[in-house]
DNA sequence: TATGAATGAGCATTCATTCAT
DNA sequence: AATGAATGAATGCTCATTCAT
């Protein structure tokens, strides 16, 4: 009886954490945030605090395996309707445009520095999921395709992998600053036009 | 005067520094590199190395800039020699291939380290510098290519900051741990057969 | 009345509290245990646990005291039987050097870290105590040999006092580490000499 | 030329730091004294501090190594002068009897508490260091009256030894706080008269 | 130029203790 | 009686930076 309470409560204080946490990781990345910083945003003790999280890095693990899949997975989701293939990769691209213009709000930034810090570590878990989060969603979309008869599903695997180093390009560029609109499109409609190319060969 | 004398020591010393450096960075990366790290490893006293460089970020960004264009520079002098386009586009592959495959001795990490953490300073100029660094050697080949006719310079600009886009990609994906030589070779398949397409369309 | 359940309810739990509070001083002394450590050990809560004691030097004295007598008491217990002395002796030095052996299993390094650490509070008590029961113990040995005639009772305090200090000397030395078998016995039979020497001298 | 100065520059700052340790030492034992402790004490910064010493052991090791012999080696010493050995035995004896009543100005609270707290660490070394020097001078002492006859050399090993425990134990009740001028008196009597005896024997 | 001693702010972490439930 | 979340003071330690020599 009062057990379920208990980690009701312990979820709830949690969930607060990694909302504040989150903010915070939005706006230094990884690498310059502090215990400290986390508790203030908190608005816990010391103490408190680390009865639920021992160390930075536990947070924001936490904080983004729990928002990871929320972006990503509508995607995936909204493909069990049998959406038009060309409608959900534009749909899709175009989130992914957003996000890369809007750094604030984003944990983008964080993400990559926790990747690269952290990788000598016992992380490699962590960093396959992220790799794969993006392969997986964007072999889901390419698979309707196939099923729809819009694109040729030979070589699919690669083509799907070269989507994925072109976004993780499109990332690395952009935090490091140098992206626009206009370079995004140029660079989807490349992506779109290899899928054509392929069906056209047929 | 006593001034030029004195330049060629401070040269001297800052090139011996530099060197020291590099080995440390490759080592370290960048975040975990501390003054006494660059200290120790260059056999000065404290307050003689604040002679020369006044912070961690400082020396990285000489000990970078010394040396950056060594590599892809290689390729560009090789292009006044007007060698054959598809040897010269497989050996630039092939050097970017062994590269991505080799952490240690590369400066990678703790160059997308500092990329990222030094993102809202004042080194906007260096990262502009540092990504189109890849992208002007990337336009040199494919400028050869186009010269000798081998492929078609349509569009090739977009098709160049693809080359760019995909090889970042290959970069992040190959810090975070998840990369081998076969994916490397796959990409860099879909790049060439790009141009291929161009040309054939013709 | 509900208070005398309740009190035996409370012997109770203490015993329990205790009992697993000595497993953990005999493995980590006294200066290393925490709060934690022994709240753990007994399974209750930490308010629960605050309810019986209220700090590590308490739970250590009531653990002490409960089974302080417990190895000395067997031996005064078994004068009442009038054994022969001499062997009453052999028996008491041989339990003493398997304990000075025997580092594990005993709360001698606790013991001596709580009384070196607590010496300035309010713990002359429990000091004195500990002292005494040793040398109460050595004196109710030696006063059967006098009763038995085996061993002059002249200036036998200080001999009791004497044996006392050898033996509190083994336990420091013990303690650092550098005590074996044949040591404790050459100190044994030196002490016996003197008990021997003693009654040949009459 | 500048490394001397600077080295004695270093002993001597070092000597200041011991000496205001030393004071700490005597006063709060071993445990009770931190980092912040001794900063305050020998009066330079945090950083200014660990620029000589890492940590409280390390402190209290060289405090302990810089002061150990003094005492026991100025016995050491006038034993070369060939003294009359009951002189000399009388005169060291009353130096422990002067120490074991003064605790203030001693570090043998801290150094007990030393020689438990790191009893499993890599201070064997040091334990063994510690015990040997209080037996080495007992030896010393003891071998001098065996040159000039005043005493029987058979077994003087373990007499040595019985020395040594019963010093040890007096240390340990000094501690605890039982100790008065007349026990220490009697324990000494008795072990003078273990000589005696000896020597009557023959 | 060059040295290295000295500074002090900043950080992670532990733990005895309290208290609302 | 019992729970366990919350507190915050205390501690060890690091490191960029300064400065007298």
């Amino acid at each position: 009886m009062a057990r379920p309470v208990n980690d009701v409560n312990r979820e709830l204080v949690q969930a607060r954490i990694l909302e504040a946490a989150r903010m915070v990781f939005c706006k230094k990345g990884f690498i310059d945030v502090t215990m400290t910083d986390l508790i203030n945003a908190a608005g816990l003790s010391r103490g408190g605090f680390y009865f639920y999280y021992k160390s930075v890095g536990e947070v924001f693990l936490a904080a983004v395996r729990k928002h990871r899949d929320s972006k990503f997975s509508e995607i995936r989701k909204s493909v069990e309707d049998n959406p038009d293939f060309y409608e959900l990769m534009d749909s899709y691209l175009e989130k992914q445009k957003v996000r890369l213009l809007q750094n604030d709000t984003s944990m983008l930034l964080a993400l990559y520095e926790y990747l690269f810090t952290n990788r000598k570590k016992s992380d490699v878990q962590f960093r396959l999921e992220q790799k794969n989060n993006v392969l997986d969603t964007i072999n889901t979309i390419l698979q309707l395709g196939i099923r729809q008869g819009a694109i040729d599903g030979e070589g699919i695997d690669r083509i799907a992998e070269h989507f994925m180093y072109t976004i993780e390009g499109l990332n690395a560029v952009a935090l490091i600053g140098g992206l626009n609109a206009e370079a995004i499109d140029q660079q989807f409609t490349i992506l779109k036009k290899m899928l054509k190319t392929k069906k056209g060969e047929n």
